[in-house]
DNA sequence: CTCTGGCACTCGATCTTACCGAGTGCCAGA
DNA sequence: TCTGGCACTCGGTAAGATCGAGTGCCAGAG
């Protein structure tokens, strides 16, 4: 589609483009090496390439800037994957030896770890619960009318479900509500209880307005005013549907299926997955409008948001969105995602990505995010245990070579 | 101090700064109700309130600006605690009423309320681990050498503790250490174990070389490098002793001992109390230089600081810390801090604070913390449960008179 | 003695103009 | 086909020039 010199081209304005986040001109790039011929050829290659698409002047008589187009060839055919340097690996070595501790604590690290590597902001998604299969379940009464019901999944998550009673119930029967359950859902996927109980949709009956599904935009919350920031992410379909079915639990049976229904619903604590957001500072050094920034943090202040902006990405098969027409979010218009999955025990579950002005580097993001992701995988990867692995040495995935 | 017409003065500069931001002048006050005399009068007296310090002039022949002392005059004789709009008593009513479910949740929608009845970023951090009772625990063999010991608080909140095994223990040992351990903590605070469990002391198994003592630091940590954001926060005290003494686990008892200590020492989840951050984003909106805003986002990203902040202020008995003076933070040197305590239980826990320039509206954001503060106490006043509480109609702390 | 209107003065913000130079498009010659 | 040359464009910066909000001070009124 481009001959070699105006890729060579190309690729020349948007390295130089990325490194400077100045136009850049001609003569620049016939300096460059690689690139054998004048500035006047270069110029003439420059027409092209801009008619084409893949450059714009921001005005005549500045330098070229790349389009998002060209930003996708160059991400597609000429940047590669980018290495991280000696430092870096090093660094990502130590991290992954020495992170100890519960998952969230890990992942939390991870973002903050990701955005000291690529110099932008980070995000790390949670595995969802349906990834991961019950270790263990509780009932705990709370006093008043409330219990909590605590479920330790296999990946070291630990979900909570308020659960409320219609009336004081018999301590015993709680008791004996504990063991059942545990006798019902130790071994299962959380989610997989939706349908499974049969009680649910009973329940389920009994309640007009039960969970409108999550994403469904429910009723009339404070009119996501002015402030975009506590707007979104469907804060009210979560607000609403948030205590389990109170339909009539008299037995410690009955109690068990509203957890479940709760459970399968995926009512409590580990919606759709936790973000992480590492290094949300670094955002406001990537633009100098402070409009931008702002709105940039709006988004991240919307995990939803930001869970299905990744996720989306990753569905589509892509691991780099460039710009508003590939990841969809008008306030990211200036902004680009690179994104990696990452395994719990061997399956598919969340993902690492970085967020930056589409004048990231990109192979550089594509680097430090996917070695990221396969330590990531790695630590989890046979079992789901929540600490530890003291893999020092080795380190596995991280193939790191000089970066240029 | 100062006679009650450079108060009236100094009010009204303070005020129509706070709506303005410029720097206001004398024929500005001098038209404001509640100031009888002309321009020069003003003038005049403002010539006094600048040389006792609460005013200043950015330059000659510009209006005056408080100062630091200017405002804490104003917040501690002029101010008063404001109140709130009609739509905001409204907004405060309908979210208490309808925010069920876990405390995490609760805490991070308050912050997002708080966030938007200020219009600057709010704080809320979590109740301690030790202002609550142990109500449920559990040990969980997460296969692999870990297992996780998950306790439930009477509040509400769920820790967990990694603990690796040093070798493959009988399930059995698991099984009875678990509710060994339930019967040895349920109804004690968690704090409380550090010193009361005797595994310092002594207890059955005499163990030589226990206790490594958590907290020292363990390894080489990544030199905190550079990026400011992922530098501080104590991460490297955190990240290095995550998991528990290894000694010589075998019995069931050493395993309860060893959670006990780990328990003790807070090592597991809910280190000093988590930290919500709601409108980040504002925070953009509250300053024009870009690199300020990359500062203050800097520090809101090291929870610990931002914990042992509203603390501090809290502590030395203040509501609010204006300027870099009074809460010691370099890089908030343009911000202040309005925070409020809530209790849980009845003992005074958690914290909710708006951080904003110091040119925020400090009355309004003195009655936003405050009402949100009495909010949380109320919810959580009776006994620590999770959930719900369907108190609508009655707001009661809200006392919310129109504001000016 | 205090307050007020008046007045000269200051100085940042804004606008105008001039200029510079990086960068362009085009063209004739190698 | 490539290259050096050249006229041209136009954003960015610097230098005045201007404007006006705001000041300090002072003399006169109350």
């Amino acid at each position: 589609m481009l001959d070699d010199r105006k890729a060579a081209i190309l690729r020349a304005v948007v390295s130089e483009y990325i490194k400077t986040a100045q136009p850049v001109g001609s003569s620049h790039i016939a300096a460059s090496p690689g690139i054998g011929v004048s500035s006047a050829t270069v110029r003439g290659e420059m027409v092209h390439l801009e008619s084409e698409g893949y450059l714009v002047q921001p005005h005549t008589s500045a330098g070229r800037v790349p389009t998002e187009k060209g930003y996708r060839f160059f991400v597609d055919q000429l940047g590669g994957v980018g290495r991280l340097g000696a430092a870096q690996r090093m660094q990502v070595r130590e991290f992954f030896a020495s992170a100890h501790g519960e998952i969230e604590y890990v992942l939390e690290k991870t973002s903050r770890l990701l955005a000291q590597l690529t110099g932008w902001t980070a995000l790390v998604v949670e595995p969802p619960a349906d990834s991961s299969v019950i270790r263990a379940a509780q009932i705990v009464d709370m006093g008043g009318s409330t219990a909590l019901a605590v479920l330790v999944l296999s990946n070291g998550v630990v979900e909570k479900y308020p659960i409320e009673l219609p009336s004081e119930l018999d301590c015993s029967v709680i008791g004996e509500a504990s063991a059942r359950l545990a006798a019902r859902v130790i071994g299962k996927h959380p989610r997989s209880l939706s349908s499974s109980s049969a009680f649910g949709e009973r329940l389920e009956g009994d309640r007009p307005d039960s969970s409108p599904g999550p994403l469904s935009s429910a009723g009339g919350d404070r009119s996501s005013s002015e402030g975009s920031a506590a707007g979104g992410e469907g804060a009210a379909a979560k607000q609403s549907s948030r205590t389990t079915g109170r339909g009539s639990i008299s037995t410690a049976e009955d109690l068990v299926d509203a957890v479940c229904f709760a459970i399968g619903c995926g009512e409590g604590s580990a919606e759709s997955g936790q973000v992480f957001v590492g290094g949300a500072s670094q955002m406001a050094a990537a633009f100098d409008a402070v409009e931008t920034v702002r709105e940039v943090l709006g988004i991240l202040e919307q995990h939803l948001v930001v869970v299905t902006l990744l996720r989306d990405v990753l569905d589509r098969g892509l691991s780099v969105a460039i710009g508003v027409e590939e990841h969809g979010l008008e306030p990211l218009a200036a902004c680009s995602v690179v994104v990696a999955p990452y395994e719990v025990e061997g399956k598919p579950s969340g993902t690492v990505g970085v967020l930056g002005p589409t004048r990231m580097d990109y192979p550089r993001a594509l680097a430090a995010v996917s070695v990221v992701g396969e330590q990531l995988s790695e630590r989890w990867k046979d079992a789901g245990r929540s600490g530890s692995g003291s893999r020092s040495g080795n380190d596995g995935g991280v193939r790191a070579v000089e970066s240029e």
